[in-house]
DNA sequence: CATAGGAGG
DNA sequence: CCTAGCCTCCTATGA
């Protein structure tokens, strides 16, 4: 027998909403209105066994109604944004549960249910709809059961037409107009004033039908029949309000509501996503997909794990064979340098730990060869990392094939607890302890004895295990599998490599250009202090801030939470003012240069290689970068010719080879183009044009020759302010000018290049809606905030909403340009290799005889990286050093 | 361990 | 009227 549930998820969440206590999870994130539907759903299922199921949703803010009547809904208080946010979960939430949801643009989700009930009459199907709005009474009939939810939503009754009879003496038809004559304040719908529910009653029991009341005014008397003449109008609009619209265009079939049960694969890790454990639990879910619920149970009981001594290889040999997860244990946060404690190997019944002593053994030769092996497939966490690890201590590693840490970067960028542990919790895995409990943090880490270490490694591979088909279900679900297959594994691979290379630096050079920093700072000091009258601490902002603002009495620019700011912003004010001004900014340019530049660039160089051997981080920004630590290259001077000198000291790593520099030209403002399909922005870069200088032409109306190089400036400005989601404050700090008069330079940038206002306000109202944005590649970035109340974190939001998709997609364009060139440099059998990445830069070593070839080859595989509507540019250069190649 | 400041894209 | 640019990493102070 078919039995079809509609669930008014409108009116649903609202009341979960007030009725739950504020819950929240770990991530600050409100869940309680998903909380309370979510358990009322399930109860649902529970009692009736529903085949067919459908949760309706209001969709669009102008409902055909306002075109009545303008003040609909008027009075109503706008949603609350903790409660707006929780939309996008729900709506998640259903989609893993297996639940069907619908809305459609100007309609609301009574007329949804309203139409579908029709419908389902019509057909004789029995439906039962679900809601805390009485109106919805209007829709029973014989085939139609309401489910009017009360007291929060624990309690529900049921009407048919024969309850409805018993509690009002009224058809189903009459609910509107009963609602016509008393009006519903909640939708600030009038009724007739003074007429209550007892009233409306009465008048409805005596004449049937509001138009009846109205005609028949001469059979009442006295104040009634006042009102009721007076406000005949009102009541017949407000009975036009409360009637629920049964002919929505709908291109639903039954089939599109079909409800097999909970979704088994699914629904646990979307429960778990959220954090209802308990619900997970009630359920006997597994948050494994795909696994039965006793087979996870048991699961999580049990790790059978051995300890492998000097001499005992034989039996992990044997088993290499069905290994599928694998685990170093490193400590040191560079792993470059970092301590390999052991290795931990794990088939499905059975997992072994060999000590790092054994796995360097020569016995262990087979297990190393393994390692190696590029065609073996192994999964695990942070397998970059791994590779660095075993890589200095002489061990080869190869077939990374799924990383679930990086799988976890792409599901969520920004979660803050990427560890292991973590992220098993995160899933509902809770056998497995954080490190810190393990191994104790900071001064006091400690590895533990062989007994507890061994569990421990063996509980991490089974949480990879577990975490691999899980994590996999949501990268499909997402459209992330070529993203994570075909992006990321590969390139974690090319990275490792990139790094293990390193960059050859000029110790002499860079040494030579420290002591020329050190006279400069000496003499710079002594000048500093000779103005002052005294000596004091110049690295201190504090120390300096007495002198500057209460010794020589200069203006107070700008605060600090803390006092006086001495930024290099507040600075420049300061110079008309006074001469140690100057000298203090260029005592912090050099300083600069030579404490994080000479000094700490000199820390880094490798006594192994006496090269820098940077560790590229994938998992790290939140818009698909990546990042740059010990040291990071991706911050070398280069504004200031001062700092720009550094750049010298990187040089290639053989003799006669050189250093090439490729670099994408305007690329954020071409993905933009691309992205927002603003013709005149594309049109700008298909013929190639000076994009500022467009840019100025348009925005002031003039033509190329009456372009000043003020106009440009402030045409540079707005184009970086567009794709960082401009403010006028942002821009007026950034050229100096007050914020009417940014906002008007940023009007009219929007009055030219309507397309991209187009994008900006699509993709905010997008993020508003869906709770996340994505790139080309369908990165996805999550935006909680987007509806918050507190003016910053919202606007923080939005501006994330329109920049990451920019930013990201270019990071995907470069990602992918270095995947191909990989490919090309293999397949060529070319000697020349990439070592590092600067965002929207490549950098390569290149022996003398493929100059020639890398110079076309580079551009042209990175203009191709991605095909876009504009063309990509890229730039190439090389020279004897970084320097040079400019 | 937090804050200020500054280097890059 | 006010809030107040996007994404990072590293060094120095000073509590």
């Amino acid at each position: 027998m078919e039995k079809l549930i509609l669930i008014d998820g409108n009116n649903i969440i609202y009341r979960a909403f007030f009725a739950m206590p504020p819950l929240t999870n770990a991530s600050g994130q409100q869940t309680n209105a998903v909380y309370g539907f979510t358990t009322m759903l399930l109860r649902l299922i529970e009692e009736h066994k529903p085949s067919h199921m459908m949760v309706a949703f209001d969709a669009g803010k102008e409902t055909f109604r306002h075109a009545d009547y303008q003040d609909y809904k008027g009075g109503r208080q706008k949603t609350p944004p903790e409660l707006s946010g929780q939309f996008p979960l729900l709506k998640e939430l259903l989609k893993g549960l297996g639940v069907s949801q619908f809305e459609i643009s100007g309609y609301e989700a009574d007329d949804i249910i309203g139409t579908i009930t029709r419908q389902a009459d019509e057909a004789g199907r029995q439906v039962m709809v679900v809601s805390g709005d009485k109106d919805m009474l209007q829709l029973a009939s014989g085939n139609t059961t309401i489910a009017v939810v009360r007291k929060g939503v624990t309690e529900i009754e049921y009407f048919g037409p024969e309850q409805i009879k018993e509690r009002y003496d009224l058809t189903p038809e009459q609910i509107i107009d009963l609602k016509g004559l008393m009006g519903d304040a909640s939708d600030n719908i009038p009724g007739i004033p003074g007429v209550g529910e007892k009233t409306a009653l009465k008048l409805l029991h005596q004449f049937g039908t509001v138009e009846q009341v109205i005609s028949r005014t001469d059979e009442l008397k006295g104040k009634m029949k006042e009102k009721i003449e007076e406000h005949a109008d009102s009541a017949v609009l407000s009975k036009k309000l409360a009637t629920i619209y049964r002919e929505v265009p709908l291109e639903l079939s039954l089939d599109d509501m079909k409800f097999d049960g909970l979704n088994q694969e699914t629904a646990g890790p979307a429960l778990a996503k959220l954090e209802f454990k308990s619900l997970i639990e009630r359920l006997d879910l597994s948050t494994h997909a795909g696994a039965d619920a006793a087979e996870g149970a048991a699961k999580q009981a049990q790790v059978n794990v051995t300890v492998v001594h000097a001499g005992e290889l034989a039996e992990v040999k044997e088993a290499l064979d069905s290994v599928q997860v694998l685990h170093v244990e490193t400590h040191g946060d560079n792993p470059h340098h970092a301590e390999v404690i052991g290795l931990a190997l794990a088939t499905e019944q059975r997992q072994f730990y060999i000590p790092f002593e054994v796995l360097k053994s020569e016995e262990a030769e087979p297990l190393r060869a393994w390692l190696a092996d590029s065609e073996i497939p192994k999964r695990g966490y942070d397998l970059h990392r791994l590779d660095l690890a075993l890589h200095w201590q002489g061990i080869a590693f190869a077939g990374a094939a799924f990383d679930v840490h990086l799988a976890a970067y792409l599901l969520d960028p920004t979660e803050s607890n990427q560890s292991l542990s973590g992220l098993a919790g995160k899933y509902g895995l809770s056998y497995l302890q954080a490190d810190e409990e393990v191994f104790g943090k900071g001064a006091k880490y400690k590895v533990p004895d062989e007994a507890v270490l061994s569990e421990n490694l063996a509980r991490k591979c089974l949480a990879v295990s577990e975490l691999v088909p899980i994590q996999e279900k949501e990268l499909e679900a997402n459209g992330m599998l070529p993203l994570f297959h075909e992006l990321e594994m590969p390139l974690s691979r090319i990275l490792a490599d990139m790094e293990k290379q390193g960059i050859a630096v000029n110790v002499e050079d860079l040494k030579e250009l420290g002591r020329e920093f050190e006279s400069q700072i000496e003499k710079l000091v002594q000048q500093i202090y000779e103005i002052a009258g005294t000596e004091f601490n110049l690295n201190s902002p504090k120390q300096l801030g007495e002198i500057l603002f209460v010794k020589l009495q200069l203006p107070v620019i700008k605060k600090t939470k803390t006092g006086f700011s001495t930024d290099a912003e507040v600075l420049e004010k300061l110079a008309p003012y006074h001469d140690i001004v100057r000298l203090i900014l260029q005592y912090r340019t050099i300083a600069k240069l030579q404490s994080t530049y000479v000094e700490g660039l000199l820390k880094e160089i490798s006594d192994r290689t006496g090269k820098v051997h940077t560790y590229y981080r994938q998992t790290i920004a939140a818009t698909g970068r990546l990042s740059s630590q010990y040291p990071n290259l991706q911050n070398i001077p280069i504004r200031l010719e001062e700092g720009r000198k550094l750049r010298k000291v990187f040089v290639p790593s053989e003799p006669g080879w050189s250093i090439l520099a490729a670099d994408y030209s305007q690329i954020e403002l071409r993905v933009l183009a691309h992205i927002s399909d603003d013709e005149r922005l594309k049109e700008a870069f298909i013929h190639d044009m000076d994009i500022h200088t467009k840019t100025a032409m348009d925005v002031f109306g003039v033509s190329e020759d009456q372009v000043d190089a003020n106009m440009r400036r402030s045409a540079k400005a707005v184009n970086f302010g567009i794709v960082y989601g401009i403010s006028d404050y942002g821009l007026s700090q950034n050229l100096n000018i007050t914020r009417k008069e940014a906002a008007a330079f940023i009007d009219q940038y929007f009055e030219v290049f309507q397309g991209v206002r187009r994008y900006m306000d699509e993709i905010v109202k997008q993020a508003k809606q869906e709770g996340y944005v994505k790139t080309l590649l369908e990165r996805r970035r999550y935006l909680p905030e987007i509806n918050a109340s507190n003016f910053n974190l919202r606007s923080f939001a939005e501006r994330t909403a329109m920049n990451t998709p920019i930013q990201g997609t270019a990071a995907d364009i470069i990602k992918l340009a270095m995947v191909q060139m990989d490919k090309a440099l293999q397949e060529k059998k070319l000697k020349s290799r990439m070592l590092l990445q600067v965002h929207d830069e490549l950098v390569f070593e290149v022996p003398e005889d493929e100059l020639e070839v890398m110079k076309k080859l580079v551009p042209e595989v990175m203009s191709h990286a991605l095909k876009l509507s504009v063309p990509l540019k890229s730039d190439v250069s090389y020279g004897s050093n970084w320097y040079e190649a400019k």
